[in-house]
DNA sequence: CTAGCATTCAAACGCCCGTTTGAACGCCAC
DNA sequence: GTGGCGTTCAAACGGGCGTTTGAATGCTAG
């Protein structure tokens, strides 16, 4: 591959999440993957400590700037003042795109995502929860600003949703794989217009009817 | 449980649907089956000759019905004429609540669905849109029906960002995990109301001006 | 030149997996 | 009774897993 002249600890790395993305977390075996990155089997345990905070790495990897990024946005709507929902869900969006449009391997990362929470791989849900909480906290703060009628509860359930939209949707899982013809940019312009616009209708719609409160 | 007096084959299948749906596919081994299940490990083998046809058993127990069960629903639809979009989209959703709930064991078995989906078993995911395609199709052409202003494109779009989202909501990879205090079924029944008003909002919203037509 | 240290390596450890085996069991027909 | 048969059982098989180990290696500072 590309990274034959990689330090060990990089070439694991990029490898991991190559082959993260094509199969999921769990299928991959050590054996495997430093077969594949040509390195000895031992190497994983001496660099990261174990296959688990190997795993971590490669999501903290691309998430931690990711996250910066989205923050970054949100504060600047917020010092210029009354950000519309459109804006709060760009800011949150468009940071996602960009990652997956990444040449340096961001799409790959898109999948490995996918495959992680369809995984439900526990101490990594903790994981990400805890290390990034606190972004989603702050947007849930600002789009609830804007949209007064929702209750917490359900402002959390919807960007949860337009999270897992976002990366199934980024990964390429389902039928809009993009199309032959068009550019990877063209794709991303597209894929970024069409979850904002439904995810401004999703969560501007009327709440859901409490259940049956008894 | 429940099923002590069956004969070893339904105490397998059984046991077999919940444990799929609490920890997905790949992670319940046969020895912790068939422990839960009180019945000797040999017996998988000998009542199913593998434990991938004890999957492939599981599902086309409980799919059948279901899709038939949509179907019935989406027809009885078209045939009165002029379904609103949330009685399409409850078309869809409520058979599976129905199942859900069913106290003969299929309370849990969407989320094996979801997880079979997301784990990308090859296999399964061939044999389910193989089986089971034609339902989705036609409750895309209805839905399209519903919603004229809506681009082919648009439409397809946007079931990919539900899906997403239901996927990503089933796994509770997001924030929106059970509450403590919550059953199964509470919770279960909160995620449905929430994503389904969603998903209306999200599918009726208009839909994003064409990027720059050169 | 060499002592020290980070890194790489082949080999092994202990564990759990799905599957197979062959004996034991329970039951009914004859 | 007894033979046959579907079923259950404990035990073992072969293999893959993540991890550990201790020796070999290569680089760098003194």
């Amino acid at each position: 591959m590309s990274d034959l002249a990689l330090p060990t600890r990089e070439r694991i790395l990029s490898t991991a999440e190559r082959m993260f993305a094509r199969e999921g977390l769990d299928r991959v075996t050590l054996r495997r993957l430093t077969a594949e990155a040509g390195v000895n089997l031992a190497a994983v345990n001496y660099h990261f400590g174990s296959k688990d905070r190997l795993v971590h790495e490669v999501f903290s990897r691309r998430l931690d700037r990711l996250n910066e990024e989205r923050l970054a946005a949100l504060e600047a709507l917020l010092a210029r003042g009354r950000p519309t929902l459109r804006e709060l869900l760009a800011a949150f969006v468009d940071p996602a795109l960009d990652l997956a449009l990444d040449p340096g391997g961001g799409q790959v990362f898109m999948r490995v995502l996918a495959h992680a929470y369809a995984e439900r791989n526990e101490g990594l849900r903790d994981f990400l929860a805890q290390r990034y909480g606190h972004v989603l906290k702050r947007f849930v703060e600002a789009i609830g600003a804007v949209l007064p009628r929702l209750t917490r509860e359900t402002l959390y359930w919807r960007l949860d949703f337009i999270a897992g939209a976002l990366v199934y949707a980024m990964a390429e899982f389902g039928v809009m794989r993009r199309r032959p013809g068009r550019s990877a940019e063209e794709h991303r312009a597209r894929a970024s217009a069409q979850l904002v616009a439904f995810a401004i209708g999703g969560l501007a719609a009327p709440p859901p009817s409490p259940p049956h409160p008894e």
